[in-house]
DNA sequence: GTCTATAAATCGATAGAC
DNA sequence: GTCTATCGATTTATAGAC
């Protein structure tokens, strides 16, 4: 972390502490301590720990959102489209572990940007929806409930940065196609 | 919520406010203010916060450990244990909608019992881990990634908190079986 | 069993020296 | 850009009146 400007490397920092304990259990003083000066000194290169938290939790969020608007306006089939969703969520999960907890977790202390969150997750969750849509009146998915298939997809891919870390030297490719094996194909022989 | 004990009510109503926003942003005025008393009132009935926690999760993850026993040590085929396991989730989900969100998100605030919570999470998961691979090895299951199977059925599971509580009537035999056929059998025709 | 009052600790953030 | 010192608000929890 060494090459980080010292504002990436508070929010770095802060995103791994957010990861542990949440962001209303993390004091400006653990993040102080982990950078390794004191917590006034945060202040000369952050403004607030609420802009901490923004940070690390709408850049990700608009870098899903922008993923899934291009793979909805892509000319693949439903099942190629859900792939890529799944390689989307490998990929961002496995390039910040640490920002993930946030994002999944820490989402209702947001306050300025708490709106503007909102509805990129909406629109996320309503792209995703269409293409499980347009795969079923498509005949290319089964016509299971449509909720059900959303939730358990999501859940799976939203709960990935538990999971990754445990893993040494992740090959993202093979864990994005035995994800979707088991997510579209199912596990019953 | 008028026949519960004040105990009983002061637990409920904490667990409502920690999912909303997490332990330690809730302070025991706001549990309080929930109950319709003064924050000092409130030690006549529990001794900490943390006492309020402790409850929560412990009794959740001992139903959860408790239910996975039984349906471990029956003779029952793999894929019915997993359809009783999907069930298990959805059952004690829906009854205890407001203390799921303390068992997956605020365990990491766990004080005195924090050990013996990861030993029950660990005990859960090695016991489900145990079925699958039965499944795999008895040719019921595909053999596909067996952490790949766990994570990805186990993180839909514990996510039912999140969404059973947006359904309306939610019918949980229903919901149990939709899960079990979109888990199991996959969502590719 | 509920209240008011308050203790003791800790929080986010600022002022100002260097 | 980092430090020490500190402010003002808020936290969990207790003491004691009623």
């Amino acid at each position: 972390m060494k090459h980080l400007s010292r504002r990436k490397e508070i929010i770095q920092y802060a995103a791994m502490l957010f990861t542990e304990k949440g962001y209303s259990a993390v004091t400006m003083r653990d993040i102080a301590k982990a950078v390794g000066i004191k917590a006034a000194s945060l202040y000369n290169h952050i403004s607030s720990k609420q802009e901490i938290l923004a940070f690390i939790i709408i850049s990700l969020a608009e870098e899903f959102t922008n993923g899934m608007e291009i793979i909805l306006s892509s000319k693949n089939s439903s099942i190629e489209k859900l792939k890529q969703i799944i390689a989307l969520h490998v990929s961002i999960t496995s390039n910040n572990q640490s920002g993930m907890a946030s994002l999944n977790s820490d989402w209702m202390h947001l306050e300025d940007k708490l709106d503007y969150y909102l509805q990129l997750r909406e629109k996320y969750e309503d792209n995703f929806r269409t293409i499980i849509e347009q795969g079923i009146s498509n005949k290319e998915l089964k016509d299971e409930n449509l909720d059900v298939i959303l939730f358990s997809i999501l859940s799976t891919l939203r709960s990935l940065y538990v999971w990754i870390p445990n893993k040494e030297n992740i090959q993202t490719n093979q864990l994005s196609n035995d994800l979707s094996a088991v997510l579209l194909n199912g596990i019953v022989k």
